[in-house]
DNA sequence: GTTTGACCTTGCCATAATGGTAAGGTTTAG
DNA sequence: CTAAACCTTACCATTATGGCAAGGTCAAAC
């Protein structure tokens, strides 16, 4: 029953790039996997789970350092979820400053785009505010 | 009067690193900045302006492709503000959709750390929900 | 006058995650 | 048999920044 597909079939059905799926395999991500004589590479589904797992961890933002030690994790049924939470609270925390940071950016370039007119004159508060020496 | 500045006298007065003002000037952002004999760059009171410029634009988040144009406009007295304010808004714009994606990845995020016990255990809702096959 | 430390120069490598392209082999359908 | 649609590897590009190394320069101290 071993249903095994080949890369583009497992792309299509991880969600990922193929292009994505040979790079995680190149970089330590993923063990090597199972080839055809013609030197193809075969998926079974567990693989195809594994490749999921690293599409859904991704689109939480989780770095693909990050989701090796979750890979690991995960196949370890020793884990204490203690060092998952732990990874996931980091990211988070993370996540929280970028966010600050970027509402910082937000706030003090609406406040500059307000005070431009944005009309045909060229006085800019904008360009201003940037030649500032502060 | 022109009191000229070495790089990292420069780089001082301006808040960037000696490496970035090279970095800038070798990809056309800046002009070649006139040298000693012995080959130093020498910086005078207007390009510090010019860097102090870039250093707000790049703390404000824009590319080093963006804060091109906004020297263009800077120094170019024909200009209209409407271009200004148009990057801006833009440059905005994109902030707002990162900030979104980042907080969706922290509403979900949070959830799931708030639901893994973070123990000894080995049960974990982060790894289960990773796992599913969404 | 030489040494020494603090500069400066260029050039190369590395990061993170992803996409593109090119040159070539394979498989499958017509 | 051929053409389309795959697959392979290898290399290059992106973005902004840092590091290192090998070597030249300058000023101050001796």
């Amino acid at each position: 029953m071993a249903t095994l597909l080949t890369i583009g079939d497992a792309a299509k059905a991880s969600g990922l790039s193929a292009k994505m799926i040979r790079h995680y395999e190149q970089s330590g991500l993923l063990r090597k996997s199972p080839r055809t004589d013609a030197g193809y590479r075969l998926y079974n589904s567990e693989q195809i789970n594994q490749l999921r797992f690293i599409r859904q961890a991704r689109s939480l933002g989780f770095s693909l350092h990050d989701i090796q030690s979750l890979l690991e994790l995960w196949q370890d049924p020793q884990r204490e979820s203690r060092a998952v939470k732990q990874l996931a609270q980091q990211h988070l925390n993370e996540i929280t400053s970028k966010i600050a940071e970027l509402q910082h950016m937000q706030q003090v370039l609406t406040a500059l785009a307000d005070s431009c007119r944005g009309d045909g004159s060229p006085h800019c508060h904008i360009l201003q505010q940037l030649a500032k020496p502060n």
